[in-house]
DNA sequence: TGTGAGTTGGTTGTTTGAACAAACTAATCT
DNA sequence: AGATTAGTTTGTTCAAACAACCAACTCACA
């Protein structure tokens, strides 16, 4: 209860803040619509808005149309796309994902930089040079503004705690950049800002209060968004359902984990096992199943099982509006999806949680961190921010 | 965002909330500590505790110690006890469970009744009965204030969606009682007023944001503080822990669900079937444990290992600050819970949650409804009310 | 033991400032 | 010209902040 509002002048700068999620969220927007959509005089939201303008924040676009029974036209307002950029990261396994999108949201740039077998001492003059280039064709007022890192593990408090694929519990990412450019820098799991990205990039979850992004890489986790927001955890490691483990009455020993039996890498291990194979990648298997090949049908056949179940066991634990599969292996492979579905709505007995495919999961996961570093810049942690509504291009 | 506060009528009702919650939070308190505490201006303070008296909730407990360095005596602030009273009740197994607190969450009386074998038409009698006795002896000022049911079984938009033990789907409650007393009529899912307890009612957890209760009886469900608030989910489903499936990579046809594997009733049952046994209760297993019968140990020793299994896979979906488990039997045998911590403590690898036993689990269920109720009779459901604070009895 | 300085709790009357309301200008339509 | 809508200006409102006060206590010192 000590963050809730409480006198005049906090009240002053939250109704500040709710002027500026209009202006996102509804751009371009005029004063006079702000001032409905919040119910606010609007003499109070032209004041608001002139504090805002002052920060450079917000600009106008010209008018638009007046209404069709007379009247003056609307002024409208919208995000300043020229304030300054932010610089997005995914250090992917082949590949680290590059993204630079302005203060809305709105991409400017993306590159893939093959980072294969690269240590991260390796890839991080990659990453310097990046920003550097970008750094010199940036002609907005206000430059770099932030820097987001998409990590394959666990990240508490800023820093990463577990990092299976990529050794760099060593190197202080987030203390090294906000030294150097002196901009937030944030940190944070794959499958988390994959959840963000679904709520705050797709207009379709407008309503939607609780979200679980089941991501199937390299690892299994989950994004958990409840009660609209991110559910990090106590220690950041909220949505580690890879690690889950079979209880069935008779076990013994260490139990294997969710993880052991159907991320990607132990589907693509599994066939490569079965088949003497060596080296195998996700294209491999897709041309195998494409090609019929009983083992990969087969193997696969356990994981679309096994993936239904998962679903299941989040749909039971969270109880979402709506489960989203980010996994590359079943982008390649559409027909599995309905097949995961049958077997989901099978276990189900009544509430069926709809399926849905995060398509583009790279992309998906940089403007998920776009979101939460752009958030920080602006100081709007909380507000409902919809990152989907796109002023026309000038 | 459009329940945000905007206005400075919004404001101040906030304001007054803000006080009866310091009231409520730090009873006895004085004017000037609340004024310190919220960072509100003393004379401010007067003025919102001054609506709040005229409310009736609040009263003037008298005057408090001067400090050592002289100084006016505070006059002493506290929930006014003689406002009224909720009834919170718990459909067990075996008994009703009756508890009748005033507005501040002191127990006034409890009681059990035994309804085993009892449909829902029976029982309603006996609760019908329970209201009109305790209404007979009441001198408060504005009497029976809202009713609370625990539900075992899952609860939606204040309707029983499914009972396994007790049929009541033909049975609606809210209404029947709403009707009948014109006061907050409020259902509630066992695992999830449990958990509400160990928020309110336990000052150890004053600063825990994140917590997962366990609750083990004929089923198994947990309920889930997060950020503070329960989460129940999009279909008042979110914690039913029971009905995951185990995910090994070769399942065939309708896997087993954790509760066909230990929940009390599964315990039972096993332990029956082994000793070609009938009837059997608790207090037989037990009995059993404390004769040293094998068959009865080396059950609970498989219960002990899924526990920490079930506590295992809890902190890796939700990685809360804390697990409390509510299970009677580990409450009548102790000494399982160290081992339930060592299996937990052996499998995971860096993060160890602390576990916690919710004592008395009956009384827990009970308090935890109150305090819903409570919050809905006030209108704070979602101020930070600590239960657990308690006036000297006048 | 009595008095006065210092301290704390609480009230009263005044000021402040952000939201509001009304009257205004501006710009469109029919 | 009259109706309608967008936005500005000017003055009002009212809850919180403030300042000055009263009430009631402690303690030191005579």
């Amino acid at each position: 209860m000590s963050s809730a509002i409480r006198n005049r002048m906090q009240l002053h700068q939250q109704n500040i803040q709710s002027v500026l999620a209009e202006v996102f969220n509804h751009q371009p927007i005029s004063r006079i619509e702000i001032s409905r959509n919040l119910a606010l005089n609007k003499s109070t939201v032209s004041a608001l808005y002139r504090d805002l303008k002052e920060q450079g924040y917000v600009e106008e676009l010209g008018e638009g149309d007046a209404s069709n029974v007379g009247g003056r036209k609307p002024v409208l307002l919208a995000i300043n796309r020229q304030y300054g950029y932010t610089m997005n990261f995914d250090f992917g396994y082949r590949h680290l994902h590059v993204m630079q999108n302005n203060l809305s949201g709105d991409v400017l740039s993306y590159r893939q930089i093959n980072v294969m077998g690269l240590k991260i001492e390796q890839i991080l003059p990659l990453i310097n040079a990046e920003l550097k280039n970008v750094s010199a064709k940036d002609n907005t007022s206000h430059g770099l503004l932030g820097i987001s890192f998409a990590i394959h593990g666990t990240v508490d408090q800023n820093k990463v705690t577990y990092s299976p694929f990529l050794a760099m519990d060593h190197v202080d990412l987030a203390d090294y950049y906000t030294q150097k450019y002196q901009v937030p820098v944030l940190l944070e799991n794959e499958a988390n800002v994959s959840a963000v990205y679904e709520r705050d990039f797709n207009e379709a979850n407008d309503q939607l209060a609780n979200m679980v992004t089941i991501s199937i890489h390299r690892g299994i986790g989950a994004g958990l968004i409840i009660d609209q927001k991110l559910h990090r955890g106590a220690h950041g490691e909220a949505g580690e359902i890879g690690r889950s483990v079979p209880i069935d009455g008779n076990w013994t020993g260490t139990p294997g984990k969710v993880e052991d039996y159907c991320s990607e890498d132990a589907i693509i291990n599994q066939i490569q096992y079965e088949k003497n194979a060596t080296d195998m990648t996700r294209e491999d298997v897709v041309r195998l199943f494409n090609e019929g090949d009983k083992v990969t049908r087969s193997t696969l056949s356990g994981f679309v099982k096994s993936v239904a179940g998962i679903i299941y066991n989040a749909a039971n634990n969270f109880d979402p509006d709506v489960v989203f599969l980010s996994c590359p292996l079943l982008e390649a492979l559409p027909e599995l999806e309905p097949r995961i579905a049958r077997f989901y709505a099978k276990m189900a007995p009544s509430i069926l949680v709809p399926i849905k495919q995060t398509p583009n999961s790279h992309y998906a996961t940089l403007l998920g961190g776009c979101s939460l570093v752009t958030r920080e810049v602006l100081g709007m942690e909380d507000a409902k921010l919809n990152f989907s509504a796109k002023a026309p291009i000038q």
